[in-house]
DNA sequence: CTTGACGTTGCCGCTGCGGCAACGTTTCTA
DNA sequence: TAGAAACGTTGCCGCAGCGGCAACGTCAAG
């Protein structure tokens, strides 16, 4: 038999077959006087043994060592390590089919709507029309939403759901134009004072949260950084106030 | 920003970084004047809707589409199809975990255990003990099976169960003997012409269905040249017989 | 005699980075 | 203030399991 029969008997390409060769899977077989490779039936029991095991999922590594430990228990340990890798990967395939069946069936489906569901809902409600400042504030929420664990993203949805009641809502709104409106104005402005003074609440506990938390605080630091200094020392303002009186 | 900061913030290696700006999937920000990359939050927006979409199971390639398309429907095509290729190797995950399971309840585990559950059931019945042309036997109906499809290799198994009755079994050792013994033995030796013409019924049929069949034939072509001249005689004639009379 | 199908060796490419080299910059520490 | 440690830069190799190609030799058929 030459590389060509074996290979569509066995039912592998010819290059697979050299390939197991370099790897050391399949033994080199005797050559005719031309170069080529003859091969015999046991050839052929061999490769479909390798074959066999590849097609479970063994890399052709561990095959390798299986088929070297002659019949030994190496095989049952290997297969029992495989499943459980295998069980990993399923567990792992159905997570992301549920995320994906999730967003799926939203309707406005955007490269940022891959957010946690939680948050999804919150960015949904949140007030953004036209606000330079609600959007970079949506871009912080989006970033600490990704960087962050399970856990992390429950509580952090948690904080934020008040926010989207009706009530606050235009309070929001409020917030954010007051914000937009010292973008070109000067730290001193009276109206950052005026503003640090007066946040409603439970804006002041989530923002606050989010720049005290040591996993936020340096997206919050980032954040700063991309506002104008007016639009900053609200918040270095308000910080300050804060701390002293929780 | 530096790199190592913007890659801790969004949880991914500098390397990571590094690699989708080569890929253009995240832009190259300004430099400073030591030749260092500075970000800003933008930069990180973007490389936190990468991974979000590489953590889905997208290509880079693919994410490279999307966020070109920019805000387009291409997304929803994408991850569809991507839906349907991880339900692809769910079925696929599912079915090796099932051979496993019948694999890793067999209590004889060995490589060449690895074959349908069919054929498992016919070998483990058949006689073995000993005989040269029953091992080699053995390998034939293995190669046979690794390279059938589905439905073969169940019409396959069906032909030789009856090979494997009580009564079946005593002549089927015997025939393995009377074999062995041909090894050395002249093509013209009365006892090939003998056992063509005496073999018993069901034997025959297997034989020949297996010798004819052209997904097999080549299967059974290598495995005569594995015999001694007087044993490939003995199926040469055989054939010659149940040509003329099926 | 040519053509085409087969065989040979050997190297590049694919994915998504990790790791290293070889070097410059910044920052902490003794 | 010097030196070490921790960062930054570009660039190339390696990984698994082959596919594809190049550049060549061999063999059977028309």
């Amino acid at each position: 038999m030459r590389i060509g029969e074996l290979a569509a008997l066995v039912g592998v390409s010819t290059r697979t077959v050299r390939h197991y060769h370099h790897l050391g899977l399949l033994p080199e077989p005797a050559r005719l006087v031309n170069g080529y490779r003859e091969y015999r039936l046991r050839d052929a029991v061999v490769l479909a043994r390798v074959r066999r095991l590849a097609e479970l999922g063994l890399s052709l590594d561990e095959i390798r060592d299986v088929l070297a430990d002659d019949r030994g228990r190496e095989l049952r340990e290997v297969l029992e390590e495989l499943d459980a890798e295998l069980a990993r990967q399923q567990a792992a395939l159905a997570a992301r089919r549920a995320r994906l069946a999730a967003l799926l069936a939203r309707p406005d489906l955007d490269p940022d709507a891959t957010v946690s569901p939680d948050l999804a809902a919150v960015l949904r409600d949140l007030p953004t029309g036209g606000s330079a400042f609600g959007a970079l504030d949506r871009e912080l929420l989006t970033l600490i939403d990704t960087g962050a664990d399970e856990d992390a993203r429950a509580g952090f949805a948690e904080l934020l759901r008040p926010l989207t009641e009706t009530a606050a809502l235009d309070r929001g709104r409020d917030l954010y134009a007051r914000l937009d409106a010292l973008a070109t104005a000067d730290p001193t402005d009276p109206r950052v004072a005026d503003l640090a003074a007066h946040l409603p609440a439970g804006m002041a506990t989530a923002m606050t949260t989010t720049a005290e938390d040591p996993a936020t605080a340096r997206w919050w630091q980032s954040m700063t950084q991309e506002m104008s200094p007016a639009q900053a020392e609200v918040f270095r303002q308000l910080l300050l106030v804060l701390r002293e009186r929780p």
